[in-house]
DNA sequence: GAGCTTGTTCGATGAAAGTCGAACATGGGT
DNA sequence: ACCCATGTTCGACTTTCATCGAACAAGCTC
């Protein structure tokens, strides 16, 4: 199984802030801020497993995790001290916001 | 004419990053970003006017914008005070990002 | 007022994205 | 070996979105 995790420079600013820029996908990103790692599975947002699945790939190709192949489980963690590196102040001001239910 | 302007507090964050998470709606935020006030019709970045009017209704509707009715013309600018208080460091991140044509 | 400029709005269209169920792959556990 | 648990992939469907030309609105200038 190839893992495709693309070097954060290679990736467009537009596609880190369009994966940014779901809610479900926040939801995730705000779960993996908490802490370490966790498997897929932690992650019930009341979608499918099949959208779930799909959200944590397009968090993986905008560069924002890291998944470790462990048994049937996948381990996703954030990657931000990278994040934090090449966009100093962004995940800690999507993370700061407000949680806006509409 | 109405021009809808919401407070920032009531836009969801999802909303600001999915504004910016465009090619065409990210460089008018960096032209904006440069100075005060700009003509609609300042910013020629390859699409329509219908296209280009669009994008800086979507920017308006993010609250990320603002703009001034003038006899035929619209002054749009940065609302840069505003969008530092509630998502500090989230502009900076994003126009200090580098340029990535692909 | 006629005409020009600036910008918005109205369909329409084509592409992208979110969602799901079902099928598939893989690796335990018993 | 068989079953189960965990995830991914595959269509298919629906919604959203970027884009355009054309029509419209409003104001300026002569």
């Amino acid at each position: 199984m190839e893992l495709h995790e693309p070097e954060l420079r290679e990736v467009p600013v537009t596609a880190v802030l369009a994966a940014l820029a779901d809610d479900v996908r926040l939801q995730i990103v705000r779960a993996l801020a908490e802490g370490g790692e966790y498997a897929c599975g932690t992650f019930e947002f009341g979608v499918s497993k099949a959208t779930r699945s799909h959200h944590l790939k397009v968090l993986r190709e905008a560069g924002l995790t890291r998944t470790r192949v462990a048994g049937t489980s996948r381990y996703v963690r954030l990657r931000r001290d990278e994040l934090d590196r090449l966009y100093p102040g962004l995940l800690h001001a999507v993370l700061a916001a407000p949680d806006r239910v509409a």
